[in-house]
RNA sequence: GGGUAGGUAGCGAAGUGGUUAAACGCAACAGACUGUAAAUCUGUCGACUCUGUCUUCGGAGGUUCGAAUCCUCCCCUACCCA
């Protein structure tokens, strides 16, 4: 099959990433792939608890996807294993416990999402209860004899947490110590991770050196900061973007973040072949507004279509710059045709609570075609005809009663 | 096993007998403004049958006219000593 040369290769693998660890020997490596034909085994870890990816995950998942684009071999890693553990001292929110079909499932669905980016014909999925699953517990006691506490502390949240005084289970200690056995049993040559996972790279590469096997070069990229512009993207955060968003949630949250993250977004989102890319780079300085215009809808047209992005462009303007009602609302029909506007809101979702309704009304947030409702206690008469039912700047429902025969 | 410091609303953190549904910060929501769902400013931010009522301060009891605040027991966390 043969690789492109592998000056060539370096150049495209080292651009973007924060760390290499190390450069020598992805020479090397690439070397030794070039002479015996033989692709590098590029292995990336997925988490299947939580399944929904964004776009901070996109920025290592094309990193994968060079790989695969240079001939190389994809694994994708999927942590099935600690998924079903979870949190055995249910302290984490983030690590709920999956069952077996639970973390397939997500699994599933994590490679789905990231076939957005990946070639799914080239990446091979492994699910790492395989190998994992079968251990007995003098296995463990053997993989966790080969680490120290004190290289355990080295890992920055345990050492903040440590001398914070929060509690740190053990099993948290043998995570890292599964997640390098992953590493032990694929015999893979490079592993991919965002920077924080920089650790757990690293001893994924000790493991495989105390088990005799040729260390993996460690690449770690950088994490992408979320639409508020300050901590890391995040699901739980809310200042993600995530892959399954609608076109036109993706546009708007792309339209929200500071300018000074356009450059950032364009260098790490859009691939950098496309024209999009340097127009939107010259625009930043001058124009910023036409500049992150053009960086969401490129966005858009990458997990959807160009079209996807002129309709979400165009019902970002109908809805914030000339502030009107969408026309495509979901239809909710309610069987009673009369209903206080206290309880619709609580009814239709956009109030948490009556308080939470109230106060909403108080606000003069809401709105029944274009009519300010100002009394509390107000009842709305539902027809046959919608009404559109507003709540705020972004919550619009359209509601009528149910027909009845 | 012994000792010390803690457990307060979504999170962080004040409050140590009485206008305390509980300061303050963050998040969230709303309004104004804006190229923007950014920034900034203003307001809201337990629930309800809402100018009032009810339920909250790890859990269960108790003292008191009255407790997040005092007492008893229990549970949980961190650190120190064994």
């Amino acid at each position: 099959m043969g690789f492109p040369a592998i000056q060539e290769q370096l150049d495209l693998i080292i651009g973007n990433t924060v760390e290499v660890i190390s450069v020598d020997e992805l020479e090397q490596k690439l070397q030794l792939s070039q002479k015996k034909d033989q692709p590098l085994k590029v292995k990336l870890g997925a988490d299947p608890s939580r399944p929904d990816l964004h776009l901070g995950h996109s920025v290592v998942l094309r990193k994968l996807r060079e790989f695969q684009d240079l001939g190389h071999q994809a694994i994708l890693i999927i942590g099935d294993f600690t998924a079903m553990i979870g949190d055995p001292s249910g302290k984490s929110k983030t690590r709920p416990q999956l069952s077996a079909e639970e973390a397939r499932e997500n699994g599933k669905s994590y490679f789905e999402q990231a076939s957005k980016i990946l070639d799914p014909e080239r990446t091979t999925i492994c699910y790492n209860s395989e190998w994992l699953g079968t251990m007995g517990f003098a296995d463990v006691v053997r993989l966790a004899s080969h680490y120290t506490v004190a290289r355990m502390l080295e890992r920055d949240d345990f050492e903040r947490r440590y001398h914070a005084h929060e509690p740190i289970s053990i099993h948290e200690f043998l995570y890292p110590l599964a997640q390098g056995m992953d590493s032990v049993h694929l015999k893979n040559d490079i592993e991919l991770g965002g920077t924080d996972q920089k650790f757990n790279l690293l001893v994924g590469r000790d493991l495989q050196r105390e088990y005799g096997i040729t260390p993996q070069v460690c690449i770690t990229m950088p994490l992408l900061v979320g639409t508020s512009g300050c901590e890391k993207m995040s699901k739980s955060l809310g200042n993600a973007i995530c892959f399954n968003d609608s076109p036109a949630d993706m546009y708007g949250k792309a339209l929200s973040i500071p300018d000074t993250l356009i450059e950032t977004y364009t260098k790490l989102l859009l691939h950098p072949g496309k024209s999009a890319v340097s127009d939107i780079l010259g625009q930043i300085t001058e124009n910023p507004r036409t500049a992150k215009r053009g960086l969401a809808r490129a966005i858009v047209s990458s997990y959807y279509s160009p079209e996807d992005a002129e309709r979400a462009e165009a019902l970002f303007d109908q809805l914030f710059v000339h502030k009107k009602a969408p026309d495509n609302i979901e239809l909710v029909e309610l069987d009673q045709q009369s209903i206080a506007i206290i309880d619709l809101l609580v009814t239709l979702g956009a109030a948490t609570s009556k308080s939470d309704a109230r106060r909403m009304i108080q606000q003069k947030s809401v709105l029944v075609d274009e009519r300010k409702i100002e009394e509390i206690s107000e009842h709305l008469e539902l027809g046959v005809t919608p009404k559109i039912v507003r709540a705020g700047k972004r919550k619009f429902f359209k509601v009528a009663t149910k027909k009845h025969f």
